[in-house]
DNA sequence: TGGATTATTGACTGGCCGGTCAGCATGGCG
DNA sequence: CGCCATGCTGACCGGCCAGTCAATAATCCA
């Protein structure tokens, strides 16, 4: 052996790409520029990596299994898990402020996943982890279910589609944020609001209630219980945050 | 004049360059395949258009302006300017399954823009329009409170947040489809999760109600009403659909 | 210090593709 | 039929940039 290399140089490439896929966007984002940032030549850039994607990948990949272990993971989940009633949902809003405090930290990276990874490839990285991120959801309500938490009857299936598209964009909202957020206050509001709806007195129960309940089973697919049409107002967005 | 010029030109090459964009992203996709799948030349394609970021940001204002024409036209909007109570609910959800069956309609391309664009440039068309539909939604909300079918003292900023991000997620799941969904059906669940909340037995009203209930005023960035944390399981999603 | 060994560099290559334009095709007209 | 105006074509040009590798620098060891 002779020189002993660099043991900083991937991390630092990793940081400088990183830096500039968030603002480039992966097909945009030009190997050279990663590497003057980082202050590394190209050939360094190719000695750790495959490709440009390759270094993407990494990065996607990795920020998503902590992002992952953050969601399901937590000592906030441990206490959820043997909490009763109120003290359970206060588990479960620590949990989810766990959750948008790592979001907040890794924001950019965050921002351009929710932009489809400015790479219309690696999109399907991005909606599986959105998919996980619905079951997640999908076993909280149907153990919420279990312990009286929320009624019975409800359509598993689409009511955590609803609540994961809601906090998607709450998400999407904080990771452009100037200043940090109060999180604490934005999601138990999120929480509050989902617990108990936006109804007034013109509603109150003008609907009939939950009518047949079929199963409120976990398989996805096919609708469980089936409430019917009436509700509430609203418009619709297409695109992203 | 010598030659007569193809009408339908501009047309075809419009069909060939949307799928093509929705099949590849805009960055990816490559003229020549547009002008093949067209069964025109490559200088056609240059004689309708400045360059290929012009015909695709053509398709894209085309589709949503027409959204947007959608969202805040339609006859269900006339009728619910005069219903009450459950009728006006009932027009509501007219008008988003008329929004939702538009983006049914052009489902291919606004899977494209919901995942970015598919170039990191131009999301910001994408956002300019979320936010639009944002303000309808937040307008909306302010009107139906006056009515009595939300209730007062909603942060409406929020609110408007949280049901545009819901209403997103079933945008993109129904873009997603296979097999069209009962959209009626399907909004109007949203509609009725929404009034009403999912909250069961342990949770009644174990929530103090709303507290002060500053202003509910429209002007977003700061939040209105203020109940205090506490209310709802749920993990988290930072990405799309 | 000199030479061996390994790390690092950055000029260069190759392929790709957006955009151009000289020339050909088409069809009207005298 | 020959001529012209106009539209359409697709081979070509040039820029760009991912990825390579021969040359060079750094470090170790004797």
């Amino acid at each position: 052996m002779a020189r002993t290399s660099d043991p900083n140089a991937k991390v630092d490439l990793l940081r400088a790409a990183e830096a500039v896929f968030v603002e480039r966007g992966l097909d945009h984002a030009k190997v050279e520029e990663i590497t003057a940032r980082a202050g590394k030549s190209k050939g360094a850039f190719y000695l750790h990596f495959e490709s440009k994607e390759d270094a993407f990948r990494q990065i996607v990949e990795t920020t998503l299994a902590r992002l992952a272990a953050c969601l399901d993971g937590g000592e906030a989940m441990q206490v959820a898990a043997v909490a009763e009633g109120p003290a359970l949902l206060e588990a479960l809003l620590d949990h989810d402020v766990e959750v948008f405090e790592f979001l907040w930290q890794n924001r950019a990276l965050i921002r351009l996943l929710g932009g489809g990874g400015g790479s219309a490839s690696f999109s399907y990285l991005v909606e599986e982890f959105a998919e996980r991120c619905r079951g997640a959801v999908r076993r909280t309500i149907a153990w919420s279910a279990e312990r009286g938490i929320v009624r019975p009857g409800l359509d598993v299936d689409l009511v955590s589609r609803i609540l994961s598209g809601a906090y998607d964009q709450v998400a999407r909202h904080v990771v452009r944020a100037q200043r940090k957020p109060d999180l604490r206050r934005l999601l138990g509001e999120v929480q509050h609001l989902f617990m108990h709806g936006i109804g007034g007195p013109a509603v109150r129960e003008s609907d009939r209630p939950v009518r047949n309940a079929s199963k409120t089973v976990v398989g996805r697919g096919r609708g469980g219980a089936r409430t019917e049409r009436r509700a509430r107002p609203r418009k619709k967005e297409p695109a992203r945050s």
